[in-house]
DNA sequence: CTACGCTTTTGCAGCGCTGCAAAGCAAAGC
DNA sequence: GCTTTGCTTTGCAGCGCTGCAAAAGCGTAG
């Protein structure tokens, strides 16, 4: 493996400093054109390739950010990956991606004083059970926007719908249809529970609304957004002396978990219990039956996180924190409306 | 924000050269305890943190490796993609993720003598399109492991279940179940099929093993393997005037738009049409039906890409490029034998 | 007491690039 | 003709680390 070519082998073979090569290869305005074309005949003659590693200690940069997801198989974290790394790349920064399965200590690690830094410029993270301690902790320097969870203190810009306005439409939908007892999965009572615990919030306000109350027991906390635990949950829900005639599930993974138990007991959906579920992943449109969802702009999502945090690293003086509320609506499917309104 | 504590730093308040600092940090042998210890002391009381870029220009390697799929958000992706990361991590490395949304110049370009080289140390590459010409044209330093699609030449690594007995199997299975026309969802008869292909090849030789010919107009080739694909392939098969009463889906994803379209013409699956899938993903799981399917080792495929690839990284002389059969195994859900045998 | 071999520590160069500031140079102005 | 101006090009240092080989230290043998 002979040595690779550099630009100072370039600068030899066409006669001047490997500074104007530099520049001619970056692009940088103020080379004459005659110069610019003797560079770039030397460049392509001895396939020169610049050398990533050194122009990142150089710059002090690495062109890379890094997504920080709980779980990488979870469609609505890869769903949003994908946008995510469409949108680096278009802008020149390569996705390192790192999973935390969830877990606080990794999670707090990522972002804490860190050995990785300098790997990445700045994160994208999505987490999960991030408490407050960890945010104070992380280290200042890097640049930051956080997905979903929790909202800005002002170091940093957070990116989500509004969860309490579109778990009160999901209820909404299902107090609508007449549902008598409608039940919610997905409750998660502890501090690092924020998000689940607007989704209740919402589901509260939409009883209220009615001047109903909800049923207490029928407020059902999960551990995961999984499936197993949306069937775990319906299992124990249908058990109850006065099971529901409708849930509100916390993601679209719940909710087919659910509907996997309703009939597997020859309970029909939407008939006897309706369903509704969060996130809008593809699954959802397939299933049988098409699951109604709460569908957040996940395009909108990734871009505008992607450039927010693009803007933090090239900024010297950090920008204030922004609070960014995605739009999100709700789409009826089979699962509360059955197969009439099939989109 | 201040200058980085480097090693010199720690080397002077340590009162050691920085290369000694350099020893220690690395965990090199041959330093004393007594001036370990005194190097620890200064490393903690400063903070110091390796500097990864410079320490992967003077290495000349990065500690990443990139792992390369078609969608990210394919299940079968990113269930494979989280054992990756997983078996990376715990091996120091870093994994740098790119789709290539099955652009077969994209992926030709990205093991191409490339720019992006010395970003990454080996790839991991799970090709959609990808033809000899590209492997041919490959940089032929970049240490490289194919999953799935195409076997080796000898200059890399290659990974994937039997293909071809993994369909006969299903095949098989679909026949034992007394089906008499048998249809197949995936077929692609161009260059770049060759896992398609060797898929259909299993399916005609288990009709073959039963001395039965394959009802040709029931092998139905669709560009991608996911639900539209599966669903809208389904619909042409129950518009022919003998349509088949039982299906052999390519991926589990063709599956459940097979599925969904059977279901929304109100047949069942699978008094109706029997349905078998795979890559065993969890969606197919929870299905209303579960859906029977191939379930290739992931895990182990994932493993063993990572092992063989740093394998490769790490050897001066690249080790004959290897051929790795992961087992696979047939297994039997609602969308064959109906609710019966559930598991 | 010197020589030798082994372990530990050091110094230096250099990975390949970019930032910075100075030098060169041609055209324009006096 | 000489200075000024503004654009091009250059040289050098240095990003922070590690490879290499030489130097230093040190215990043991002769």
């Amino acid at each position: 493996m002979r040595r690779e070519v550099t630009l100072r082998d370039v600068a030899e073979l066409a006669g001047v400093s490997s500074r104007t090569v530099s520049n001619v290869v970056n692009g940088y305005a103020n080379v004459t054109d005659h110069t610019r074309e003797r560079v770039q005949r030397a460049v392509e003659q001895l396939g020169y390739r610049p050398n990533v590693l050194a122009r990142n200690l150089a710059q002090g940069r690495s062109g890379q950010i890094a997504v920080v997801v709980p779980y990488l198989d979870t469609p609505y974290f890869s769903e949003l990956l994908q946008s995510v790394i469409r949108a680096a790349r278009v802008r020149g920064y390569n996705v390192l991606i790192d999973q935390t399965d969830g877990d606080p200590e990794h999670e707090r690690a990522f972002i804490a004083h860190g050995s990785r830094r300098l790997l990445f410029d700045g994160v994208i993270f999505s987490p999960l059970g991030l408490d407050q301690q960890a945010l104070t902790d992380r280290d200042p320097t890097l640049p930051l926007v956080i997905l979903g969870e929790r909202s800005s203190d002002g170091s940093f810009d957070h990116i989500g719908i509004d969860d309490v306005a579109a778990s009160r439409e999901a209820t909404e939908h299902l107090l609508a249809l007449g549902r008598q007892r409608v039940a919610a999965i997905g409750d998660q009572p502890y501090a690092t529970g924020e998000a689940a615990q607007r989704r209740t919030q919402g589901f509260r306000e939409a009883h209220a609304a009615r001047g109903l109350t909800p049923h207490e027991e029928l407020i059902i906390s999960t551990p995961r957004f999984n499936r197993p635990d949306g069937a775990r949950a319906m299992a124990h829900l249908l058990d109850l002396p006065e099971p529901p005639d409708a849930v509100f599930c916390y993601s679209d993974l719940v909710a087919l978990g659910a509907i996997r138990t309703i009939v597997s007991r020859g309970l029909r959906v939407p008939e006897d219990v309706a369903v509704i579920g969060y996130d809008d992943i593809e699954d959802g449109r397939f299933s049988n039956p098409t699951v109604t969802t709460i569908s957040p702009d996940k395009e909108m999502i990734a871009t505008t996180a992607v450039e927010r945090l693009l803007l933090r690293i090239g900024s010297a003086t950090p920008p204030d924190g922004l609070e960014v509320r995605a739009p999100h609506r709700l789409i009826i499917r089979e699962s509360t409306t059955g197969r009439v309104s099939q989109q």
